[in-house]
DNA sequence: TATTGTTATACTCTATAACTATA
DNA sequence: TATAGTTATAGAGTATAACAATA
């Protein structure tokens, strides 16, 4: 008999990659913006943050720098981001959208979230609700990594 | 004013990264099983499906061929898996789990569980509930990989 | 000396195209 | 001819280590 906390691990464990699967399938392929998963979130973020530098990003993603650097690299060449030096703190760089990069963003959002919501129109009401439910909760728990980052140190 | 199914399908599109990216990272870097996600998730479906071939677990994982045929490569390298032919019909393989397969997808499956279950007890137990119950409704809805490429079929 | 970012290197994940062997 | 699998190639995501520039 597992405890409830445990049963409520297994099945996060099991069903959020399937999920996130299909996240990903309906992200690529959007003929327009055609965005993986992360550079998806890179534009949501810069959307809200404007100016942001990289190690903004860096630490609100959990990712290293120079995996962001080579992100953005993608992105800047794309014409989605652009990349401008800070004037107050010349170690500093300065990301924001280009108006395509909004365009795509914007895309990719609602792109996904119209062909997700046409496979979560299956759910009854009810689930429908709990699962928006469980995700605002669920958000609560994963959404900041600045606590990931401290478990972390705090468990080393 | 969205629907509400338009609102869930927003709330997991936003939710479900953050939750995959926290597996993720617990998953990389347990000392014992050290595996990635889809690794994980072929162990997983071999221990299930002993014996199943290359086409099999392709067709359960949304895969091509190429893409996991190179899955396996690293995995029959480190011993987690036996790659054999299959004697009657030769253009077959036979995949199954060696013992340390084994070991080290339970060691995975147990160790991120319970680093999960560690952040998820901060859930109230109605959440918890409600939790477990919205996986297993979106697991009705994204836990078929056939259904997906009928969708997609039946699309294009 | 500490911080910000980049470059170099290496691995995994994933795809498409071209190929081999078998049915 | 169709199916199962591999090899070749390519690009994204990610990390660590080493480095440059700035604070």
């Amino acid at each position: 008999m597992t405890s409830p906390t445990a049963e409520c691990a297994r099945q996060v464990l099991e069903v959020v990659p399937m999920v996130m699967h299909a996240i990903r399938t309906e992200m690529r392929g959007h003929r327009d913006s055609d965005l993986s998963v992360p550079q998806f979130r890179v534009l949501i973020y810069l959307n809200r943050h404007a100016g942001a530098s990289l190690s903004d990003i860096a630490e609100h993603m959990g990712l290293t720098l120079p995996s962001l650097s080579k992100m953005m690299d993608g992105l800047v060449t794309r014409r989605l981001v652009t990349r401008q030096p800070d004037p107050r703190d010349r170690r500093r760089i300065t990301l924001s959208l280009t108006p395509s990069g909004e365009t795509a963003m914007q895309a990719a959002y609602a792109g996904t979230q119209a062909q997700l919501g046409r496979r979560l129109a299956a759910l009854s009401p009810a689930d429908c609700l709990k699962v928006t439910e469980s995700m605002a909760a669920l958000r609560e728990i994963f959404g900041s990594i600045r606590d990931i980052k401290a478990r972390q140190a705090g468990k080393a």
